[in-house]
DNA sequence: CCTACGACTTAGTAGTTGATCT
DNA sequence: AGATCAACTACTAAGTCGTAGG
């Protein structure tokens, strides 16, 4: 049972359709179906991946977090933890905190490449070398979050019913836990257990309480969880003043950290705050996640800046953990976390010239891959049948990465979510059915399920097959003899920097390119947004690209479909006039004619039910918000018995549509025409048609995320192409946000520009 | 060589804000 | 005017990939 409970992430998930999967592979099926080579069982076996070792593997299903017992051949890696701050001696040089240090350098150093307006254009003048990120850096340091502050007296946990006196330390860390009290984590067993033996060492350091906690089930954080709404609610329930007040004192105090100097040029930080301590929030079947994340000190943090750049003064009675002036590299700051025990960097932001510089590089990369593509493609295609075991599985894991669009799969820990990419897919996640279909079903990223059912060359299901033979279980790999590195090393031969991430990159802005050169240059820039979106949401697709259906989509899909069953109603409503004004008109146009029985009597009585009721509410509405006006202005009210003249109106209009519903036949007003009549379907046709696009559009985008193919695949500039093109202005397609961090592209292209 | 890990990109979601509806 | 919802931003987890260092 603990197994569904880790489910609680993907069961909210409907599964991604397939069926318009497009993907731009023009040779997949070019070179027709080759006959079976007699030699698949002479496969030379050489060399096999050397961590084959593993244990047997982590068990076989999707969601199952349940790992084998811990068995390492790293063990010995332990040691390597604490030892640290030791290595690259080079490029560190530790500053003690107090070091006088010398004027600051490089204001205003007039380059080429600064505009008029002062804004430098980097990409007006590129250079190649990226080994150096910067001559000169300055910048404030960090912002921490503020100390924890005890909750008031009234506010406890209770364990067993009563309430305990918790050392502020390990309140804060049940507080962390009561906050999330509604949330799918707070319900998921192993955040419950990783926060709970975190909780009772915490308990413990910091002196114990007046109970001996030990059960987590005994433990009630209600009170605490009622707490913290109702802190939120007030702070809702502030008066715009107030907000506003808050705001712009939380803003003049972010002012210095929200930019630094680099090359003397002001450039935006990105996430200048350390991350706030809290329980980790693992993706997917995480066998970390609700442990705690510690509070970080000024002693954790490492800063980076230039040599002759002042260091910002550490938070009163504390000191920088250390202070490098290291050029290459382009982060600012960083910590280690706890969780992993990795790095987490403060960096520039998106808009900045050095993400924008290694952005256009990596767009530039994936274009150059035009120009060996054909090759590629047509050499993996041979490789496929090549003797030797090691090269069909690069040709077949090549094909996977090109065709359908896999990470390369890089090896995880067992402490990490069992996920997987290209190079670690297992015998169970994928499934063969003759002749060539094969069924994806694993997860991936962020334990985002990838599913498809899919046609693949023959060729590599016969490889997929030989993959999955005897003697191999679930849980081995399928790519034995491979992983990235080795693909990465033959990408290499065809093409400097080619990896297995720039196929992703490469096929999606192909992708985009194609879809986009699909759309004809007509209609209101609306309606080429939303065509844009969709040649997006092919992207998307490709990519795999989720998101989580809102929790209001059903209702409002619902919604939608009431409001266009309303409209065929009427539609057919007006149908029927006409024939009372013609009844020759059945047989003159019976295709016309055709839907007067697509209503059931019971929609139409239900139809007619929700008209009835929204005119009384109507009137109801209309009546108050009258009287409350008259009776701001002191003037008379309106009588009650207005209200019931109106409902009057209304009770007419059900008896009508009563008669009707027996009839089948409606009052055919006085100035109805034929002409008119058929004017008005045709316009309700339009609004049909109209909103079911709408709906679609819905359905379709409810689990598919457009963003992410947008921010990190397609290149800007044919966003940017499209508008100039097709006379759609630029803020249709891309926010604020992204139009600065787009701005070279935005700058730099026309309307013919092509990836 | 191989592996661990540092540095960077890519990813979905929580939280906030602004627009729209009622 | 408040509620509701969609859009956008902020946040931070989770990948990829090259290379330092044994």
């Amino acid at each position: 049972m603990s197994d569904s409970d880790d489910d609680i992430a993907l069961s909210k998930r409907a599964r991604v359709k397939d069926e318009d999967f497009s993907v731009d592979v023009s040779s997949q099926n070019s070179r027709g179906v080759t006959a079976a080579d007699s030699d698949d069982e002479a496969l030379v076996t050489v060399s096999r991946k050397t961590k084959k070792s593993k244990a047997p593997k982590r068990a076989a299903t999707n969601g199952d977090s349940k790992q084998p017992p811990k068995k390492k051949l790293k063990s010995s890696s332990t040691t390597s933890k604490k030892t640290a701050p030791s290595k690259s001696q080079v490029k560190k040089e530790v500053k003690k905190e107090g070091t006088p240090t010398p004027a600051r350098e490089g204001t205003p150093k007039e380059e080429d490449g600064d505009g008029d307006d002062g804004i430098y254009k980097w990409w007006e003048n590129q250079q190649d070398d990226d080994s150096i990120k910067w001559e000169t850096l300055e910048h404030n340091g960090v912002i921490f979050p503020p100390e924890y502050e005890p909750l008031p007296t009234h506010v406890k946990m209770f364990y067993d019913g009563k309430p305990v006196n918790l050392p502020p330390a390990a309140e804060e860390v049940a507080g962390f836990y009561a906050a999330m009290l509604e949330t799918d984590h707070a319900k998921n067993p192993t955040f419950q257990k990783n926060f709970f033996k975190d909780f009772l060492k915490v308990l413990e350091e910091s002196g114990g309480c007046n109970a001996s906690i030990t059960d987590f089930d005994k433990c009630d954080f209600t009170k605490m969880f009622n707490y913290f709404e109702a802190k939120k609610e007030e702070k809702k329930n502030m008066t715009a003043a107030e907000k506003k007040k808050i705001k712009a004192e939380k803003e003049k105090f972010e002012e210095p950290y929200k930019t630094c100097l680099l090359n003397g040029r002001k450039e935006q930080v990105g996430n200048f705050r350390v991350e706030p301590p809290g329980l980790f929030r693992g993706r997917g079947a995480h066998p970390k996640t609700g442990k705690l994340k510690r509070r970080v000190y000024p002693e954790d943090i490492i800063l980076n800046l230039g040599k002759d750049a002042k260091i910002p003064d550490p938070p009163p009675g504390h000191s920088w953990g250390e202070v490098r002036h290291d050029n290459t590299v382009s982060w600012l700051a960083m910590w280690r976390e706890n969780i992993s025990n990795s790095v987490k960097y403060v960096r520039f932001a998106a808009n900045s010239s050095l993400k924008g510089m290694s952005d256009y590089k990596k767009f530039e990369k994936a274009r150059e891959l035009k120009n060996h593509i054909e090759r590629i493609r047509k050499d993996y295609r041979v490789m496929l049948k090549d003797q030797l075991m090691l090269n069909r599985q690069i040709a077949t894991a090549t094909y996977l990465i090109d065709v359908f669009a896999l990470r390369a799969g890089g090896e995880k820990s067992d402490d990490e979510a069992d996920t997987v990419g290209c190079c670690s897919l297992r015998f169970e996640h994928i499934t063969l059915s003759p002749p060539n279909t094969v069924i994806f079903d694993f997860l991936g990223k962020d334990s985002i399920r990838f599913y498809q059912e899919v046609e693949v060359d023959l060729q590599v299901f016969k490889n997929l097959k030989i993959f999955k033979r005897p003697p191999k279980v679930p849980g081995d790999d399928l790519f034995d003899r491979i992983d990235p590195s080795v693909l990465n090393k033959h990408f290499q031969k065809y093409m400097p920097g080619l990896t297995a991430k720039v196929f992703r990159t490469y096929n999606a802005s192909k992708t985009m390119q194609d879809q986009l050169d699909l759309i004809p240059n007509e209609g209101t820039p609306n309606e080429k947004v939303v065509k844009f979106n969709a040649a997006n949401r092919t992207v998307a697709i490709l990519c795999n690209h989720q998101r989580t259906v809102s929790k209001g989509h059903e209702t409002a899909m619902q919604k939608i479909n009431d409001k266009l069953k309303e409209m065929m109603w009427q539609k057919i409503r007006l149908k029927k006039m006409m024939l009372q004004l013609d009844s020759k008109l059945k047989k003159k146009k019976p295709k016309y004619f055709e839907e007067l029985e697509d209503l059931t009597r019971e929609d139409e009585a239900t139809i007619h039910k929700n008209l009835i009721a929204r005119e009384h509410e109507k009137y109801e509405k209309k009546f108050k918000r009258e009287n409350d006006k008259r009776a701001e202005n002191k003037e008379e009210l309106l009588p009650k018995s207005q209200l019931k003249e109106w409902n009057n109106k209304v009770k007419e209009l059900e008896k009508q549509y009563a008669k009707e519903l027996k009839s089948g036949k409606p009052v055919v007003p006085d100035n109805a025409t034929l002409e008119k009549l058929e004017a008005q379907v045709e316009k309700l046709e339009q609004r049909i048609a109209n909103t079911m696009l709408q709906m679609k559009d819905k359905e379709d985008n409810s689990q598919v995320a457009l963003s992410t193919s947008k921010i990190n695949y397609i290149d800007p500039r044919l966003s940017v192409m499209f508008c100039k093109k097709y006379d759609v202005p630029i803020e249709k397609v891309f926010t604020k946000t992204l139009r600065e961090k787009f701005k070279w592209a935005i700058e730099s292209v026309d309307e013919n520009w092509r990836f």
